[in-house]
DNA sequence: CTTGACCTTGACGTCAACGTGAAGCTTTAG
DNA sequence: CTAAAGCTTCACGTTGACGTCAAGGTCAAG
C-alpha cells in the first residue's frame, strides 16, 4: 500500500511515516515511480512504534528494539526472539519506564489528593488563583 | 536562602529555578542586593513541581494547582483545600495521567515480552541489527 | 584593595517529533 | 486531453523546559 493508506489505517500522519523512515524505523519498498510501498505488517509495526513513543522512548531506542520483535501472529502482538546483545540496554529502558510509571503514579496521587480536598464546588469564597483569562 | 542553596537542596539547576519563577511557579523575595531569597517551604514546593513536571504536566497547569496545595505539615505532603473552579480541569489532567500510565504500562509489557523472548545471551548467531557503532 | 565565589538579567542554542508550505512528478477520474 | 488527488524531496517553523554563554553587580575572605 502507499503512504496515504497506511497513514489512515495506522492513525498517523504521512509526515510521521516519512519521519519514521528517516529514523530507520520503517524501510518500505519503492515503486518505479518512487512512491513508497508498504506491506501489511507495517500497520502493526506503526502501532508498536506509537506505543513505545507514547511511553517516551526516543526513536533511536525504538529502532533497536523493533527488529527484536519482528513479528509473529497473534492479536496481542506476539514476538519473536531477539538480540541478546541489547538485553542489558532493554532492561535499562524497561526500568526507566517503570520509574516513569512510579513518577506518574505519584503525580496521579497528588492530583487525586488535591481533587479530594477540594470542597465540592459551589459554596466557596471564590478567591483563589486569578484563574487566568481564557 | 539564596538560589544556589535551594538548587542543591532541591536537586535542580539554578536556571530551572529562575525558569520556574518566570513561569509563576515560585515568587521568592528579594534581598536589597537583588538576590532571590527563598523560604524553607520552597524546597518542598520545588519537589512537587518536579513530580508534576515528570508526569508531563506543563508549567501553566502546575501554576494553577500549586496554590491549591499551598502547604500543610505532613511527610507525604498534605494539602489544603483548593479552588473548585479548577476542579474539572484538574480531573481532566488526572485522567490524562491515568491514560499516560496505561500507555507506559503497555510499553512496559511490550519490552518485558521482548526481554522474556530473548534467548538468554551467549549462544546466538549474533547477526541481528547493526547495533550501531558506539 | 583584590580575588573569587555567587548572584543578576538578557538572549540565543538545544533536542524531539513532527507541522507546514514549496515546487514538481505520477496516477486516477472523467 | 485536463484537472485533481496523491506522491516526492527539501527545508524552515513549532513547542517546552531548560543549557549555556555574555557582561556585569555583590559579598566574604585575606
Amino acid at each position: 500500500m502507499r503512504i496515504g493508506e497506511l497513514a489512515r489505517r495506522a492513525q498517523v500522519s504521512g509526515r510521521a511515516l516519512r519521519y519514521y523512515e528517516e529514523q530507520g524505523l520503517l524501510t518500505p519498498d519503492r515503486q518505479p515511480s518512487g512512491y513508497r510501498d508498504y506491506g501489511e505488517a507495517d500497520v502493526e509495526t506503526v502501532r508498536r512504534i506509537r506505543v513505545l513513543l507514547a511511553a517516551g522512548l526516543p526513536t533511536s531506542i525504538i529502532a533497536e528494539v523493533l527488529p527484536c520483535m519482528v513479528d509473529a501472529a497473534g492479536p496481542g502482538g506476539a514476538l519473536a526472539p531477539g538480540c541478546p546483545e541489547l538485553l542489558p540496554h532493554l532492561e535499562g529502558e524497561r526500568d526507566r519506564i517503570a520509574a516513569a510509571i512510579a513518577d506518574l503514579t505519584a503525580a496521579h496521587r497528588l492530583l487525586a489528593a488535591v481533587i479530594a480536598a477540594t470542597p465540592a464546588m459551589g459554596a466557596t469564597p471564590g478567591a483563589c488563583a486569578p484563574a487566568d483569562g481564557t
